[in-house]
RNA sequence: GGUCGCGUGGCCGAGUGGCUUAGGCAGUGGUCUGCAAAACCAUCUACGGCGGUUCGAAUCCGCCCGCGACCUCCA
């Protein structure tokens, strides 16, 4: 079952093979978080997208070394002012507390959405040193000019001379040139407008700044995921990831920084995600049109009639590819939420499945051993993980028929029954991350076991056709929203 | 204004030259069941508009309409 894995490289806007530089092994670096606020859905989508890819690399037996940086300094606001200064001084707060706090709010909403963390996770302000040796490099090459006590990346002279400024983002030098928008104009310390800072003189009053051999200053946002990809990873490595709306400038100015800096394009395949919309528009905090990960998970918003649960949402993202934007609506979540529990219901059920495999019948194993093929291939055709999803629904008609009586297990061999159920294993558990939540499990077993007490207690009432006391257990469960069902193999439960 | 992308059935969302029943949810009919729920089986609704290329296009090309992203901080 050799599969060829192959990956959409926005630099080359094709599929392409995947290999990696050295066999067996892979560098990844996303853009991680600029933490100075909560975190926005929409990074969630990116993130959760990203640890996707990374899980799937892992089962395909890579050894992956991912890299995902936490943005700390040098991201600007359109008043100039830093990000991680603003939000300090509002606060009444040191920036690194300020990083912390938002940090510490992003890892655990990662957590919630079980998500693995990064191999590494290195952070703006721990590696000030080397991105001043990156700005030195640049300058001794000739790509980089000081004015001021800042300095700045050279961009027509870099694109005369190596002709790669704006292969990523499909912009074209003729373009940069006949630049005219008035609020780059008036930054005069640049010699063109689309020239970019990679380092900056401090104002006095700035908080976070550190000695360099320009003036006290601080680094420019670009500048920290090219010093520390080639610190991690080297001067070129195999994926670099991040969302759509980072491909130009900053991804764009990255390739240009290590380009510029030892002649190298950093990665050989860039992965972009693409945009979380809400009711078909962009999320946006000024017009309203936006929900926090907490307002989804509790309901309390008016963009939804109820709150759905985090595996849900992560179910929900997982049903588009990663390239496409996604439209949230209540409408789709609650239709997720519905398939969701079809799924995790097959899976757990799975588990109990036997066969004696009586009957010599090859059709159902060469059935069930398609989708499986199936699933991987789609997987390792740009990581489609909603055709992947459609193989795995594929499975559970099959599994519930099992389940049900319906249809007849006695030709499931031993084999299949157990490359099924390993399938479902590294699909649910390895790849995406997806436990149930929809059920109550902290508990050491006592619901469960209260549970068959109920059941069997109404199954004797059920024997001896008792309905009244059969159907009023079963109400009465249902106001605490626990859901019997009575099927071929006796009644089972679900939350609802 | 410039660059790029998208427009698929009631909703979300895959798919790219002929054969994918994509899938999920909703709908309709049936099976099962004490009833119910679930499940299973069957089934309906489709490729924005107009031209072109082709034996054949939802899929390629052109134009038009609509939407979005980026160009300024953004995942």
């Amino acid at each position: 079952m050799e599969h060829t894995l192959q990956v959409h490289n926005s630099l080359t806007r094709k599929k392409e093979i995947f290999k990696p530089i050295t066999e067996g092994f892979i560098g990844m670096y996303v853009c991680g978080p600029t933490v100075y606020s909560d975190v926005h859905l929409g990074n969630c989508r990116t993130f959760v997208s990203f640890d996707i890819i990374y899980r799937y690399l892992k089962v395909l037996k890579y050894n992956v070394r991912y890299v995902r940086n936490i943005t700390d300094v040098g991201h600007l606001l359109d008043d100039g002012e830093d990000r991680m200064t603003k939000g300090a001084r509002m606060a009444n707060l040191e920036p690194m507390e300020v990083a912390q706090k938002y940090s510490n709010g992003f890892h655990k909403m990662m957590d919630i959405f079980n998500t693995e963390r990064p191999s590494i996770e290195p952070r703006a302000t721990g590696h000030i040193l080397e991105q001043i040796e990156m700005v030195q490099q640049i300058i001794d090459n000739g790509y980089g000019y000081e004015k001021n006590g800042s300095v700045y990346f050279d961009t027509i002279k870099f694109a005369e001379e190596t002709g790669e400024y704006g292969k990523l983002s499909g912009r074209i030098i003729d373009d940069l040139l006949t630049e005219t928008r008035d609020n780059l104009k008036k930054q005069s310390e640049k010699k063109h407008p689309s020239d970019f800072a990679i380092w900056m003189k401090a104002a006095d009053d700035h908080l976070m700044k550190w000695n360099s051999p320009w003036s006290v200053g601080f680094p420019g946002w670009h500048l920290e995921c090219s010093a520390m990809s080639t610190k991690y990873l080297g001067t070129h490595f195999d994926i670099h990831g991040g969302g759509n709306d980072l491909k130009f400038p900053h991804h764009e100015n990255e390739v240009a920084q290590n380009i510029g800096a030892c002649s190298c394009q950093p990665s050989n395949y860039w992965l972009h995600t693409n945009m979380l919309l809400m009711n078909g528009r962009k999320m946006s905090k000024s017009d309203g049109n936006t929900i926090s990960p907490e307002e989804l998970f509790t309901g309390d918003s008016v963009h939804v009639s109820k709150g759905y649960s985090p595996m849900v949402v992560k179910f929900f993202m997982l049903q588009s590819h990663y390239r496409s934007t996604l439209d949230l609506t209540d409408d789709a979540l609650l239709a997720a939420e519905k398939g969701y529990k079809r799924l995790m219901e097959a899976h757990k059920n799975l588990k109990k499945i036997t066969t004696e495999n009586t009957s010599n019948s090859d059709s159902v194993n060469e059935e069930i051993q398609k989708y499986i093929t199936a699933a991987y291939a789609d997987m390792n055709d740009d990581f489609n993980t909603p055709r992947a999803l459609s193989q795995l629904f594929a499975l559970v008609s099959i599994i519930n028929g099992f389940v049900d009586g319906k249809r007849d297990i006695s030709g499931l061999s031993q084999e299949t029954l157990e490359s099924l159920q390993s399938t479902f294993s590294i699909f649910m558990d390895d790849i995406f991350g997806l436990k149930n939540d929809l059920e109550s499990g902290d508990n050491n077993g006592l619901v469960e076991g209260l549970m068959d007490l109920i059941i069997d207690i109404r199954q004797k009432a059920r024997e001896n056709k008792d309905w009244g006391t059969s159907d009023q257990v079963r109400d009465k469960m249902k106001e605490l929203n626990i859901v019997l069902k009575d099927g071929a193999e006796g009644t089972s439960w679900t939350m609802k």
